[in-house]
DNA sequence: CGCCAACTCAGGTATCCGCCCGATTTCCCT
DNA sequence: AGGGAAATCGGGCGGATACCTGAGTTGGCG
């Protein structure tokens, strides 16, 4: 049996989610809160294996909530319910934790879909969702223009290892080349690009897809 | 009529292809290559309006070819057909400009699909490959976990200044603290999160989300 | 052949960074 | 009441960085 909570600030929407999930086998709702704080007194109460949360709500948003809510209670699985598909709130949901987000206007079959896929552990976005998601993650790669810009391979080379963390010295080593050299190329970047200090190559390196954040 | 080139090692292969294009209607093949440069030659010459493009060719790969043809001629289509659904491949492939990219064992109902959406200007990725593609950029979204883990909020404060491309001096003026103070903050930072240059410290602030490459 | 960009190396200087030692105050938690 | 983390400063040291000027070599391109 799986123990769920609804959160949402309308009562006709809770009404119309508790009969959703009564009706699908296996499923058992403990209760409901019209906020985020009224959930997160609920969920202290019953430790809940599922949080149906809506984002508009009054007082704690949902998004907030979530993050309350993964941040004591790590093990509860949040699906976020919303009337947007605006990027942003995808990205905060997931970032904080949540493991669904599905549209208001999902069909109920695409409810129990995801909330299947939920206790499989997996992540579950809407389709349209997901689209803009995916599409949005393409747009990101394509900002990383190819480096072959403005700089040439050997200060690319150079920019590389310095964005991984390298000394000037231990560069030098690296490639077999003078302190002085490499010093040389870190300067001449550093004019062509209009950069000053170590944060902003930095900064470069990985607008230019040269490094990536985990390394 | 949607001219197309094709580019794969293998003869039985390109035949293959070509088949199953010219099945469908609309679509006309122009000319076959086995390798990236002779690709790059049937370009220039036809001008077609999409590729199919294998990686792994032998010279000249598809991905390097891909980026050549997208620096010359923009307008044309490169979908790429791949065995491997490397993370890494994917993703310089879009990078690079792709259009789409196919598994080979996709069906050739797939093909078909992917071509449609290409031609309507979209991105199409095979089923498998946007399910990692996805599972990735959620990953990147949930290694930003809050910043409040291993930072206090005044060490944020600094890093992202840091990380901003400011000097010690600078911070110190625009906190209204001691340089000594911002100093021993930056230390204490470094000593927490095993880094040692400001390189990492920058990394480290773009992976929690304090800052992002475009500033 | 001559030009130019890329690459290589050098000396010098003022500043900044990374790290060591130390200290005081405030505030929260037990 | 006492412990501990957070935040605030200081002195000093060795090395790295940012920027300057100058200069030799290589390879491609007209």
């Amino acid at each position: 049996m799986t123990r769920v909570l609804l959160a949402d600030d309308h009562v006709l929407v809770r009404a119309g989610l508790r009969k959703l999930l009564e009706s699908i086998p296996g499923f058992e709702v403990l209760g409901e809160a019209n906020d985020g704080l009224a959930l997160l007194a609920l969920v202290q109460q019953y430790e809940p294996d599922l949080v149906l949360m809506d984002i508009g709500m009054p007082g704690l948003n949902g998004i907030d909530a979530t993050a309350r809510v993964m941040k004591d209670w790590p093990r509860t699985r949040v699906v976020i319910l919303s009337m947007h598909q605006s990027e942003e709130y995808v990205r905060q949901a997931l970032r904080h934790g949540a493991a669904a987000y599905l549209l208001k206007d999902a069909a109920p079959l695409e409810l129990e879909q995801a909330l299947a896929a939920v206790l499989r552990g997996e992540t579950y976005l809407s389709p349209a969702v997901s689209r803009g998601v995916l599409s949005d993650y393409v747009n990101r790669l394509r900002k990383d223009e190819q480096p072959g810009d403005a700089l040439t391979p050997r200060q690319r080379e150079v920019l590389r290892l310095i964005a991984g963390g390298l000394s000037t010295k231990e560069i030098a080593r690296s490639l077999n080349l003078s302190v002085k050299t490499v010093d040389t190329h870190r300067s001449q970047m550093m004019k062509q690009l209009d950069i000053h200090e170590v944060a902003g190559l930095v900064r470069y390196a990985m607008r230019v897809g040269l490094i990536s954040s985990d390394n």
